[in-house]
DNA sequence: ATGTCTATATGATTTAAGTCATATAGCAGC
DNA sequence: GCTGCTATATGACTTAAATCATATAGACAT
């Protein structure tokens, strides 16, 4: 049951004292700069203490698709350590970060010595499967007004179904999310607006 | 390591004694029917005997998407289970199949006293994220061409590694796959075998 | 107050892929 | 050997979103 945790109140999915106990490090960051690139060879867990990573992919022409984010409490990075395959995208601070160190030995001797975090790594990869699925099929057939609306749902449902939610991101990430251009998110937003399914308050999307 | 067998030689991931032995009983379905539908609750764990079932979302006007296929000795509709919520897409027979299916208690039962098979799932679960982060990284940024190769080298580097690779699908199959439209599948496909990127042999992709 | 940077905004134009129409080829069943 | 069905093939036309160009507005440091 984790995996409902993980996205409404942001609990860490391994808690910091056990991290440290099977020899985890803290490691900084600077905004900008990647934590791991596409290609390399996966051999550390990360789980973020602060700031804010994006996994993102670039074309050759620079366009970004950025595959998600991840913030406080959230591990990124690990379906290459299950999986054994080097990183399909790279891990970069939108903001400066701390983050946990695990090297891959340690981090499997944790999964075995606690079966409860191992069981929610199960939910949490499965719960991406549903968000890659969701955006997979939003991108290939539906047009740009379906497909925001369906991540900024998504997000509301997972973040805060009942009370108001305000979308913590800009009009660029979200192109980025849905494989938009920024004007069309702009000029999409704006028409939903008009269209009374959503509101803009101080260029903030309100939903 | 479950995994690299499960893609290179088709590998079961669970031994059909296994599956009985836990109380799971073999189904038969016809092609074209349904196994479950989007939205439903998941109830079971299933696994290919024989036959072909694809996992598929239909947008309003009829269009198709296609998550996955899965073949002999594999697992399908999995994550919900995982991860507690509704199918995000519809199970469909492509040929008369034999499936395997397991209550959820009894797959869990299972999975708590083969702790190795719960590895394997890990495994699984990260291969997949794999293959969806790369086809929502070709189908976001990237043209036809780049597609149609991305995920043609990716099936013959599961599949067949070293050896010639015939690619087991339609046309059709391609474009359901990577959110093209046949004719656009079928024109760049012609046009790379043009440019010498692969054969066709009696209309079969090959590379 | 001034300058810098990033985000949002909007119009004009282009283009790649979708759509529509039609043809042909291969195979399965009778 | 004919019939029907599915897959592949190809040309003509349309269109939605990308691209390009520019403008404005807000946040923040000096």
């Amino acid at each position: 049951m984790c995996g409902l945790f993980y996205y409404v109140i942001m609990q860490t999915i391994i808690p910091e004292h056990l991290i440290l106990e099977f020899g985890g490090k803290l490691s900084t960051h600077k905004k900008n700069t990647a934590i791991f690139d596409r290609g390399a060879k996966a051999l550390h867990y990360y789980q973020v203490k602060s700031g804010e990573i994006k996994m993102v992919n670039y074309s050759p022409d620079g366009q970004e698709f950025i595959q998600g984010f991840f913030r406080e409490g959230q591990s990124f990075g690990e379906p290459p350590l299950f999986g054994d395959f080097a990183y399909p995208a790279s891990a970069i601070c939108c903001q400066d970060s701390r983050v946990y160190k695990l090297t891959k030995v340690h981090f499997f001797d944790l999964l075995e010595k606690h079966f409860e975090i191992h069981k929610c790594f199960n939910e949490l990869l499965s719960q991406r499967l549903q968000y890659k699925g969701m955006i997979l099929n939003e991108i290939s057939s539906h047009p740009p007004e379906h497909r925001i609306l369906t991540l900024i749902s998504f997000l509301k449902q997972s973040f805060s179904p009942d009370a108001e939610f305000t979308v913590p991101y800009t009009r660029q990430q979200i192109a980025d999310m849905t494989g938009l251009r920024v004007e069309t998110v702009i000029r999409t937003v704006r028409k939903m607006e008009e269209e009374g399914q959503l509101t803009i308050r101080s260029h903030k999307i309100v939903i």
